[in-house]
DNA sequence: CCTCAGCTGTTTTTT
DNA sequence: ACAGCTGAGG
């Protein structure tokens, strides 16, 4: 049947998306048109009457790639993708949960510890418990619990292997934390994973249940599944269930957090038995890079083969500089994206890729001093603020008092003369009564009485209000507002908190209109649960599962800045990789780790094929790290690439800037004035016509050429600009 | 309770 | 260099 679906793929991506009823394993290239196939096998599946919407699994590792599933898919069919099964583990895992908490043995109303969350939480703990430490670090507790928890082992799987005090020790804290959150009805990311693999693992109609109910499960990026998410998956599948594995084991890059390359191999053989398609076209760069990709990754021992091709011609030589210092690299850069700006290529099309995040402030003061607008991805996360995150303590204690790690957060934030002192009797009584603190705090007095009874009082007024009215009164009611409204640095962060208030209502809207079309669609029984939960709760989680989400500050056009590790999956029509220097990459840690450097290697191909036309290699001779001059040597994998695909640049002469350029020399600055002669104010509102709206920070020079300092926030991301002065009051 | 000086450890990161 | 945390002192 010539569906329209299938013409526009090759021979080799059309086999993957029709393949028969059984699981096959897709080793999808860089560029090869992955999330396509993937996609269309789930559009076409159901196009084809062979399974319905509510019959697919889909998993992906982030919310951007299922959302964008989402996205494709609602393009091509006319179905609702409400009630569709698409998600990230996480995601899932707390579908899973909300609707079988009881089951599962967590409260009706648990709430989701983030990494910070969790550290707070153990190192709650090991005080509580007196431990050492400087013995027991907070962090490595933290890493001894998350592996386990994702190789799917418990306590008392660690305990039983332990072959020393210290891990039998540490044993004992992972078995005390679980008690803990327990108690606290709270949940950290491997917890949702590990308890939703439980609950199916043990509970047989369930699982039934939903075996007989996927009957083909989709998995995007597989190379980066963990030993619990493999697990995970063979548990949704039943022997009617087939499986669609999409990855590319050259792009595995997280085994240093748990995941699990062999997991292909071992894919292939409980699964696949050899249903293996390879998409080996690649769509998205030229013949050069292509090649120096190939050359670089097929020195890399464990791989499962594959080799890039493109009908595309050879394209642009690669260009590699060699530096004197990280300045002159920076410098170097700058003249090179202002070139290419100036042919018309979009600065938001152009990445500059580093191996680790302290690398980028060098070019970002390069950049900042050209007036290169650019935008750092990686950084804080909106939900990750610190003033985010006392407004969702404050929500939290309102769903649920026995989580300690909100109580504590917000007890004495802002200030109500609740100290350390108060708060230690109050953590004893609370043991000695074997109770949580916000029980101890309702019997007890004094000031802490008083905050009990904040709390209740803004329960009980916030009771019937629609989410973003609620939320609005909490960061009234419990001073958050006042106390930043009286900082006089709090600007930024009274701004956040109305862009939470927004957040919410857009939560709302968005539910209520996806309600509106499921209801319609699937009237299952088992996921009624989720649209009677409260709203107040889907957002907590919804806060905590897509912390990255709310990133606003595209739309700009903005020079990209990244980690290599952040750039997986994005492509761009000019990459620059800086820093390419032994001991920075392959970074020296990864020598004293096993396959460390094929890891590093992995990285360095995906950083090559995020290239579209052209790409730049760039090493310094010195570089300023850890306070210390440094010189390093060329990274070995320049010696890698083929010569004949490279271009060194000689400085300046080769390059495409104007011959002789020297970066401006600094203006005086004339910090914190506003009596200037530019006609403007610092902290004046103004307009851009190409950034927007933003806030007058400083000023350098005088008179009517002043370049003047503008921060143009985008709801809270860091993105500062150098505008000249050609600006009109907002 | 708050502030500031001194100490420490600095890959990558999603959920 | 520098951020983030701890402990002493106001």
């Amino acid at each position: 049947m010539p569906l329209p679906l299938l013409e526009t793929l090759n021979p080799e991506q059309r086999a993957a998306v029709t393949l028969p009823h059984a699981s096959a394993l897709i080793l999808a290239g860089a560029g090869s048109g992955k999330t396509r196939v993937l996609t269309t096998r789930m559009a076409w599946l159901i196009q084809t009457g062979q399974v319905s919407p509510l019959g697919v699994l889909a998993v992906t590792f982030t919310n951007k790639a299922a959302k964008e599933m989402l996205t494709r898919i609602s393009a091509m069919l006319p179905i609702n993708t409400r009630g569709m099964w698409v998600g990230t583990f996480h995601g899932l895992s707390n579908r899973l949960l909300r609707t079988h908490w009881r089951e599962a043995g967590l409260p009706q109303s648990f709430q989701i510890l983030d990494s910070a969350d969790q550290l707070s939480a153990i190192k709650r703990l090991l005080k509580s418990l007196n431990v050492d430490t400087e013995r027991y670090e907070p962090k490595k507790v933290q890493w001894f619990i998350n592996g386990n928890k994702e190789a799917g082992r418990r306590a008392r799987d660690a305990d039983a292997d332990a072959y020393d005090e210290y891990s039998m020790r540490m044993a004992e804290l992972y078995e005390a934390y679980d008690a803990q959150c327990q108690r606290e009805g709270v949940a950290d990311f491997a917890e949702l994973l590990l308890r939703s693999y439980e609950l199916l693992y043990r509970n047989e109609p369930l699982r039934q249940h939903y075996q007989d109910r996927f009957r083909h499960i989709l998995i995007d990026e597989f190379q980066d599944t963990n030993t619990l998410q493999y697990r995970w998956l063979k548990l949704f599948a039943g022997p009617h269930t087939a499986l669609f594995a999409v990855g590319d084991d050259d792009q595995s890059i997280y085994a240093f957090r748990g995941a699990n390359t062999a997991n292909m191999a071992e894919f292939e053989r409980e699964f696949a038995h050899g249903n293996v398609i390879k998409l080996e076209q690649n769509y998205r760069s030229h013949g050069n890079i292509l090649t120096a990709a190939n050359t670089l990754i097929s020195q890399n021992a464990h791989r499962l083969g594959k080799n890039l091709w493109t009908v595309e011609g050879d394209g642009e030589p690669i260009r590699v500089f060699n530096a004197y210092s990280d300045q002159d690299e920076a410098s170097f850069v700058v003249d090179e994206v202002r070139a290419l700006n100036r042919e018309d290529v979009a600065l938001s099309d152009m990445a500059l890729l580093y191996r680790s995040n302290a690398q980028s402030r060098v070019l970002e003061h390069a950049l900042f001093s050209a007036s290169v607008p650019y935008r750092v991805y990686g950084g804080l996360r909106f939900f990750e603020r610190q003033e985010i995150k006392h407004a969702l303590a404050y929500l939290r204690l309102l769903t649920n008092p026995e989580d300690d790690g909100a109580f504590l957060r917000v007890v004495n934030f802002p200030a109500r003369g609740i100290g350390a002192r108060t708060l230690e009797q109050l953590a004893d009584g609370a043991a000695r009564a074997g109770t949580s603190l916000w029980q101890a705090a309702c019997t007890g007095g004094g000031k802490v009485a008083g905050f009990a009874k904040l709390i209740e009082s803004i329960r009980q007024a916030t009771r019937d209000l629609p989410l973003a009215e609620a939320i609005d009164h909490v960061i009234e009611a419990s001073g958050l507002a006042d106390y930043y409204r009286a900082d006089k640095e709090g600007a930024d962060r009274l701004e956040n908190l109305n862009e939470l208030i927004n957040a919410a209502a857009l939560f709302s809207e968005e539910s209520a209109s996806a309600d509106a079309v499921g209801a319609a669609v699937a009237p299952e029984a088992s996921v009624s649960a989720e649209t009677t939960q409260p709203e107040l709760e889907r957002f907590l989680a919804h806060a905590a599962l897509e912390a990255g989400e709310h990133q606003a500050g595209a739309g700009h056009d903005a020079l990209q800045l990244m980690t290599v590790h952040a750039a997986k999956g994005l492509e761009f029509h000019a990459v620059f990789i800086t820093g390419l220097e032994e001991g920075l990459f392959p970074h020296e840690q990864s020598a004293h780790e096993e396959n460390g450097l094929e890891e590093e290697r992995r990285l360095m191909y995906v950083a090559i094929t995020r290239a579209r036309r052209r790409l730049y290699l760039s090493h310094a001779q010195s570089r300023m790290l850890h306070g210390q001059v440094r010189y390093g040597l060329p990274s070995r994998f320049l010696d890698e690439l083929p010569e004949q695909v490279l271009l060194p640049l000689n400085r300046r002469s080769e390059s495409a800037a104007s011959p002789g350029y020297r970066a401006p020399a600094p203006m005086p600055r004339s910090q914190g004035q506003s009596g200037n002669d530019t006609g403007y104010k610092v902290g004046q509102s103004v307009a851009h016509a190409k950034f927007g709206t933003g806030i007058i920070i400083d000023f350098e020079g005088r008179g009517p050429d002043a370049r003047v300092q503008v921060k143009f926030r985008d709801a809270g991301t860091k993105w500062l600009a150098l505008a000249y002065a050609r600006l009109s009051p907002a």
